[in-house]
DNA sequence: TTGCGTGCAAAGGTTTTGCATGGCA
DNA sequence: TGCCATGCAAAACCTTTGCACGCAA
């Protein structure tokens, strides 16, 4: 018979990666504060496995990564998989970061739009809408 | 009485650089792009100043720079001011990797929705569509 | 002549890779 | 026991900086 292998290894360090981005609650950090806040925590987990696992959770759609404006750094958040996200927008807002989850039929358009118009597929897992939210328009 | 002295010199590699980006027409370039370019044509520009030129034109909103997101060097592109009020939409394979850059009135859909409905103000310029080319769909 | 522009080389910083060892199932 | 995961070090990459020389005005 044929013997199963598995996919992948449940590992201290993945664990503690993860919890430690879930526990952030959506805000968005850098490998290098993924990095020290494992330094600070005395638990050691090399930079080149954080690299991996951050990958590796960005591929599943667990994490999101982000690559801001001015900086040359990746930022990465968590998602929550409560939510299926292909099903809504993405709204993130370059000022104060938060990401917003939308529900609305007008994604159907937008995809049609570009399937039809523009031969293009578009994957709304990882399309993200980036702008200005109502709390940080200036002047209201 | 005060001597006027000049805010910038013109120089071959100044004109020869926003000269290329212009002949582009629009579409986007990296720095290496641009620096292999100029060795190909065997003009000599070194690439330090290749980007302190995308610096100053940048600054001075002749072209656009954009960081893409999952890739980590930058892209530039040349702005015509007599179309410069016309966004545009970037879709981004996430096959072949290639990025297309497309003219469409759907634009202005997609921002009055965002912000009638959502009160949110879409920034197009670092909004990306990733999804799956014309070329790279399976079974085409 | 003045001082910005240029380009080489080196530094700075982020991400990836090679490889021997560790650890999960 | 078989492999994947880990982590160190080094490489690979992109971008910036220092500095002496070149060149536009």
């Amino acid at each position: 018979m044929v013997h199963k292998r598995p996919a992948s290894y449940h590992t201290r360090q993945g664990q503690c990666i993860l919890d430690y981005l879930k526990s952030l609650g959506g805000s968005h950090v850098t490998v290098n504060q993924i990095v020290r806040h494992f330094e600070d925590a005395e638990e050691v987990i090399g930079q080149t496995t954080v690299y991996r696992h951050l990958e590796k959770l960005t591929a599943q759609g667990k994490i999101r990564k982000y690559v801001l404006n001015a900086d040359r750094n990746a930022c990465y958040q968590y998602v929550d998989n409560a939510v299926n996200c292909r099903d809504h927008f993405h709204l993130k807002c370059e000022i104060c970061g938060s990401l917003i989850h939308v529900d609305c039929d007008f994604l159907d358009e937008i995809e049609g739009h570009f399937r039809s118009e523009h031969d293009f597929q578009i994957n709304m897992l990882k399309t993200v809408f980036y702008g200005t939210c109502k709390q940080c328009v200036p002047g209201s």
